[in-house]
DNA sequence: GAGCAGAAGTTGTCGCTACAACCAATCATC
DNA sequence: GATGATTGGTTGTAGCGACAACTTCTGCTC
């Protein structure tokens, strides 16, 4: 290998996104858990059903979309259809695949849960950085994204800002 | 509430660090549960531990580094003791407490993991960032643990950088 | 010096995720 | 129009983390 090892200056960052990564997805499940009795996880995928046409998206696209492999995104669906929160129904155009649906429950329940994870996201990351942090922050996600997923087939990019998922009003 | 939602340039920056949140880790977990049959937290603590004096910590100060609940950290070094990699022995000084110290074989882990961890963390991280942009992402950090730990009690905070833990040369 | 609040850890249980194996359908190619 | 490879998705299992309950010890306060 013969890599060099980091230097102050690497290392004071990457304790600190290594701090972030591991107390920020608590802190946001905590409060979902406790006022809307969703994952952090749940609610995106929620969330990004609330945003399709139809409400509805293929399996697939909704893993792209919540950065989710299919094993976990199916287990996470069937929870969630037991809830009620979401149906599943074949997709007419390609027998294999499936489509997922969010019904009125589940609609309800995204609208009843984002007021507060969008707050709490604020209180934890947006408002604790300035105008131009945000858009720092915005580049360094793009650029480690890019080495962590090459192809981009998995991460989320969302080059539509115009009404983008998961924290935007619901419609 | 009355939470106003994310604007385009606020939602560009949370979805970028949402799919890090997700996806880097498991990168990370991945590398090191292959080469080394590890945990990312595993390694962690080890390497707390081997920079520690006398590579041993008290629990809780261990739990500090890194950014663990107690609960979580006793079982991690529970199974690293039945893996020989750690032992635990009480405090003297204090009879409610329990310390942990890394083993020969332990220190022999983290040796042969680091290279290949280093090398993982900076092409996913480091070497996909500007030196401006490693700065960056250092204060915002900062700013985002702030809100995260208000007492600074949990995240660890490393402002001794000369030698910090966990991706420098183990000693 | 008795009593009590809080600190330090451990343990048990439950739920979620990763991984691997698997099935079904489509596509390509001959 | 078969066959092989790939895509789309589900299921089973094992392992890890969160949470709550509990024990032991310390230190305060009266």
């Amino acid at each position: 290998m013969d890599t060099p090892w980091l230097d102050r200056r690497q290392l004071r960052a990457w304790i600190r996104l290594r701090a972030v990564l591991e107390l920020l997805p608590g802190a946001l499940d905590t409060q979902l858990r406790r006022d809307a009795d969703v994952t952090e996880f749940d609610y995106y995928a929620l969330a990004m059903l609330s945003e399709a046409p139809g409400r509805t998206l293929r399996m697939t696209e909704l893993a792209r979309q919540t950065n989710a492999t299919l094993p976990r995104l199916s287990h996470v669906v069937s929870r969630l259809e037991a809830r009620g929160l979401v149906e599943r129904f074949p997709c007419p155009d390609d027998r294999r695949a499936t489509n997922a649906r969010l019904t009125d429950a589940g609609r309800a329940k995204v609208q009843e849960a984002a007021p507060g994870h969008v707050a709490t996201v604020r209180h934890h990351v947006i408002d604790a950085l300035s105008d131009e942090q945000i858009d720092q922050l915005a580049r360094i996600g793009d650029a480690i994204l890019a080495r962590l997923d090459p192809t981009g087939s998995m991460a989320a990019t969302y080059t539509r800002y115009d009404g983008a998922p998961g924290a935007e009003a619901p419609r």
